[in-house]
DNA sequence: CGGACCATCGGGGTCGACCCTGATCCTCCC
DNA sequence: GGGAGGATCAGGGTCGACCCCGATGGTCCG
C-alpha cells in the first residue's frame, strides 16, 4: 500500500473545515492524512510553506485575496491545488484553473468522491466535478475568442487595471486622480493606454466591455 | 433549566450539514437538539412534517426550488426558520424574509453564536448577522424611496423617455439626434428635462439609475 | 382668445473627455 | 552602461456633454 496523501484544508467557514476533515478521516481512513487547516489566505501560505503537502484542498472565495492569491504566493514544486468551491461560476473556475489549480470539484461532491479526487490530484490527474467536466471543455474550445479577449486584459499594467475598473464604473478623471493619488493628467495617460490596448473608443464602450466580462 | 430546541438542519453539502451538527453538539449540548437532517427541498418539507421542529436551520440555494419553497410548502405554526447562507447578497437576504425566515446568518457565523441565535429565533425573536442587520434595515426604509422614484419616471414625457432610453444606453447626443430624426439641440433640451426631472447630474448617472431599475 | 404644456431649434458658454507630443524617474535586464 | 518598459506629469488642442436664455409652432382646455 502506498503512503497516504498528506493534506492542507484551506476554507474560511471553520465548520465546513470541520466537516470536510470529518469526512476525510472517515472516508480516507488510511489514504489521506490532514496536516493543518487554513483560514485565510496568509494562514495558507505559511501552512503549505510548514508542511509542504502533497495536495491543497482551497476554498476558491477566502478573505486575504482568493484561493489564487494562495497559489501565486504558496509555491511549492511538489504541491498541487485542489479547488473546493460552492460556484460553478464561469470566472471562478477559469481563473482557478489558470491560476494553477489542478482539479475544482464543487461542495455538493461527497466524502468518498472528495477522497478520490484527492488521490488522483496527488498522482497528477486534473479532476473536474461531472457538471463542470463539459463546462471547461467548451471553454477551452472556445478559447480563440477568449483567448483574444483575455491576452487584450493580459496586456493591461497593473495601473491601468486599476484606472479601467474606476472608469467603468462611472468614475470622472478627477475622482479617479483622488482616489489613486495621482495626477489628471497621469489618469488620462493611463486611460488612453486602456483605450488604445483594448481597441476601444470611449468611456461608454469601456463600461459596457468591463460589464459583458463582470470585471466590475 | 428549559428543554433543548429542537432542530432540523437543511443544507445540500453532506459535509456542511456535519460540520453544523458537529458544532452543535459541542457548543449546544444540552440546548439544542438536532433531529434531522435533509439535502433538498422535498426532504426539508417531509422532515418538517415528521418532527414539528422548533427552528430549522435552512440553506438558501438548495436543490428543488430553494429555502423559500421549504417554508412555503413546510408551514407548520411552531416552526420557525433560520436562513444559513454563504450568500449576503441583497436579493437572496430580503427574498428569504419575504418568504416567512425569522432570521438570516451567513456560514461565516461560529459554533456559539450560531447555538445562540437559534436560541434567540425559538424565543420568538429576528436574528441577522450584524453586517446584514443595517442592510435589512436600509431595505425597508428604502420602500419610501422607490415610489418616489416611479412617481419620477412618470413625470418624463413619451419624447423624453425615448430620449433617457437611449442615452441610458450610452448612444452620443448625435446619434439618439439622427434615431430621432431631430437636432442635437433637441436632444440637449430633452436630456436636461430628464436629468432636472429625475435629479440626477450626469449620462453615467442616469445609466446606473436606468440598469438599476432594468430599464434597458 | 389666452394660458399651459409639449416638441422643436438656435446662440453662446463652461467643463470634461480624449488625443498628441514630449519629458523625467525608476527598475529590470542584456 | 545603455535600452526597454512602466509610472508619473505638462502643454496644448478638438470635440462632446451639459447649461442658460430665448424662440416658434402645435394641442388642449377653460
Amino acid at each position: 500500500m502506498t503512503s497516504p496523501v498528506r493534506v492542507v484544508v484551506v476554507d474560511d467557514h471553520a465548520m465546513f473545515r470541520r466537516g470536510v476533515i470529518a469526512e476525510l478521516e472517515a472516508a480516507g481512513a488510511g489514504e489521506v492524512e490532514v496536516l493543518a487547516q487554513a483560514a485565510d489566505v496568509d494562514e495558507a501560505v505559511t501552512a503549505v510553506a510548514a508542511h509542504r503537502p502533497d495536495v491543497v484542498l482551497l476554498d476558491v472565495h477566502l478573505p486575504g485575496g482568493g484561493g489564487v492569491e494562495v497559489m501565486r504566493r504558496g509555491q511549492s514544486p511538489e504541491t498541487r491545488y485542489l479547488a473546493l468551491s460552492v460556484s460553478d461560476a464561469a470566472e471562478d473556475v477559469i481563473g482557478t484553473i489558470r491560476g494553477g489549480a489542478r482539479g475544482y470539484v464543487t461542495k455538493t461532491i461527497t466524502g468518498p468522491e472528495l477522497v478520490s479526487a484527492i488521490r488522483r490530484v496527488a498522482d497528477g490527474d486534473a479532476v473536474f466535478s461531472p457538471r463542470l467536466a463539459g463546462f471547461v471543455l467548451d471553454a477551452f474550445a472556445g478559447s480563440i475568442e477568449v483567448a483574444a479577449v483575455d491576452e487584450d486584459l493580459d496586456r493591461l499594467t497593473e495601473r491601468e487595471r486599476e484606472v479601467m475598473r474606476l472608469i467603468a464604473r462611472g468614475y470622472a478623471y478627477k475622482e479617479v486622480a483622488k482616489e489613486l493619488f495621482i495626477s489628471i493628467k497621469t489618469v488620462e495617460t493611463h486611460m488612453s493606454s486602456v483605450l488604445r490596448k483594448l481597441q476601444l473608443s470611449s468611456r461608454h464602450e469601456l463600461s459596457r466591455w468591463a460589464s459583458d466580462r463582470r470585471l466590475l
